[in-house]
RNA sequence: GGCCCCAUCGUCUAGAGGCCUAGGACACGGCCCUCUCAAGGCUGAAACACGGGUUCGAAUCCCGUUGGGGCCA
């Protein structure tokens, strides 16, 4: 296979690109970048009525969010379905001209009394081709049906799945287009993949039904079929099909929720695909090793706590500066003021890239980077603040003022010399030193929190610790 | 309801007839490391849905059952 590779993601503008749709476009990214294809974003907004401009906009925006940028679509014109109904029409009418569509006037009152009938004789309804050789006028009302054969098989070919095989008998004349002119949905996919020229169709197991449909009105036109791979679902934990009923779901919430584009891509493209025993992958490394080959047939439960994981190791490779500046908005949001400069805040996200799943969970924990505790944890103080708190805090109060060097190496020496100069343990001025400046008993390594706060802010904290210890006591 | 797809630890997966006393990862337990929390190292528990075949031999092939999912209605 080479460069004459095409493929498409064209996901419909009714709601958010939710995860099994970032799948589904992921795949598809992934299998064009390896054969030095073409990606193309298409835009399915037939059915007007709940299609929407912003969902179309964010759509795209959680795209580019996951890096999955498009070679040919929007805003290019001609990608979206409102955009190409000649186009539709034109193979209506090529179909209808060459006899392998029929006009219909059956209308829907007659279907749904004949489906009726069916369903009393526990029939499955089909349509029976009233119309196929009812040779109806144009001047009627009517819609456009596709004539298949009565007879035979159709089988399809497909990568993921091997050859699935239907039976014409199980399928019938179905709608290309609506009696208002509409073209239907399947008539659509068919007419846009040929004339876009896709080689590979990759989508969702959902639409593995409607593929023998689809491959007879191919026939039909006459166009040769492309090579499908219908990739397995992504379900919630309680194996039924996922919704905003199990929590997050929408590309752009798991944004907001800290998670990085990367964790998010590398994530998803494990749920039915693997490596050895790889776990953590780049884009390049996924465009490098991806084949459709090796993508599993079964549907996958989408599980929240590997996803932490999995953002936890890109938080943890990512160069800090580069995390410092996502993080930004994760901290206005949480009401803390801006950092001092870029360098500063780079290594505030040094100190906690080891502890943070989310960039939620970082902005959270860096709080004390931020401002002076607003209390203590009652819980630290029952334990650390005993008799002895307020004299060493003290003594630590003056060592720190003599102490030149601010660098973590040297006040860890500062303070192993103290502890042992007291008899005491490090872990006994630490902890103190940890409440003083953060108010909890669990922070980043406590020398890195003094050299980062600084000398001025930490002696503050310091006297303001030592303070409230001996008035609590 | 009809048709289609799927089925390895709780979850994601490796396994493409003998390499399997079924491997890795998440989560969970223990130990170690350690200024706390993490991270890390070691370690433990944990699966081939069930029943028939085929074969010298099946997690791997076939059939059925069950379960789950999807499409159409």
């Amino acid at each position: 296979m080479s460069g004459s590779v095409r493929v498409r993601f064209a996901p419909s503008p009714t709601g958010h690109l939710h995860v099994g749709g970032a799948r589904s476009a992921l795949f598809n990214w992934l299998f064009a970048r390896h054969h030095h294809g073409t990606y193309i974003l298409r835009i399915e907004d037939t059915d007007r009525s709940r299609s929407t401009e912003e969902h179309t906009q964010a759509l795209q925006e959680a795209l580019l969010w996951l890096g999955l940028s498009w070679d040919e679509g929007p805003p290019t014109p001609g990608y979206r379905q409102t955009e190409r109904l000649d186009i539709y029409r034109e193979h209506a009418e090529r179909l209808l001209a060459a006899g392998r569509a029929y006009r219909c006037r059956c209308t829907p009152e007659t279907l749904e009394a004949q489906r009726r009938e069916a369903e009393a004789r526990k029939e499955t309804f089909r349509y029976p081709g009233t119309c196929r050789n009812a040779n109806v006028p144009a001047s009627e009302p009517h819609a456009l049906r596709l004539a298949i054969p009565h007879e035979g098989q159709i089988v399809i070919h497909d990568v993921v799945r091997g050859d699935v095989v239907v039976s014409h008998a199980e399928l019938d004349d179905w709608i290309l287009v609506r009696t208002d002119g509409t073209p239907t949905y399947n008539f659509c996919v068919v007419v846009d993949d040929v004339t876009m020229g896709i080689t590979h169709v990759i989508r969702g197991n959902d639409h593995l039904s409607n593929t023998p449909k689809q491959l007879l009105c191919y026939e039909a036109l006459g166009y040769p079929v492309p090579v499908f791979a219908h990739i397995s679902m992504i379900l919630a934990p309680d194996k039924t099909r996922l919704s905003k009923r199990h929590g997050a779901t929408a590309v752009l919430a798991f944004r907001d929720l800290g998670f990085l584009p990367e964790a998010m891509v590398n994530y998803l493209a494990r749920l039915g695909w693997s490596h050895g025993d790889q776990e953590i992958f780049t884009l390049d490394e996924m465009i490098e090793h991806f084949d459709l080959a090796r993508v599993g047939a079964a549907d996958a439960v989408f599980d929240r706590e590997k996803l932490e994981w999995v953002n936890h190791q890109w938080i943890r490779r990512l160069p800090a500066e580069r995390l410092a500046r996502d993080l930004e908005p994760f901290l206005a949001r949480a009401g803390l003021p801006p950092a001092r400069d870029a360098a500063w805040l780079a290594r505030v996200v040094e100190s906690l890239r080891e502890r943070a799943r989310t960039l939620v969970e970082m902005a959270e924990q860096a709080t004390f980077y931020f401002k002076a505790p607003a209390g203590y944890d009652p819980q630290a103080t029952a334990r650390f603040w005993k008799e002895h708190a307020k004299e060493r805090y003290a003594l630590l109060i003056k060592r720190l003022e003599a102490q030149e060097a601010m660098d973590p190496a040297a006040l860890e020496g500062l303070y192993r010399f103290l502890a042992a100069d007291l008899g005491l343990k490090l872990v006994d001025l630490a902890q103190l030193t940890r409440i003083a400046l953060t108010g909890r008993t669990a922070s980043p390594p406590i020398f890195e929190v003094v050299s980062i706060l600084g000398r001025t802010e930490t002696l503050a904290r310091l006297k303001a610790a030592a303070a409230a210890a001996g008035s609590a006591r």
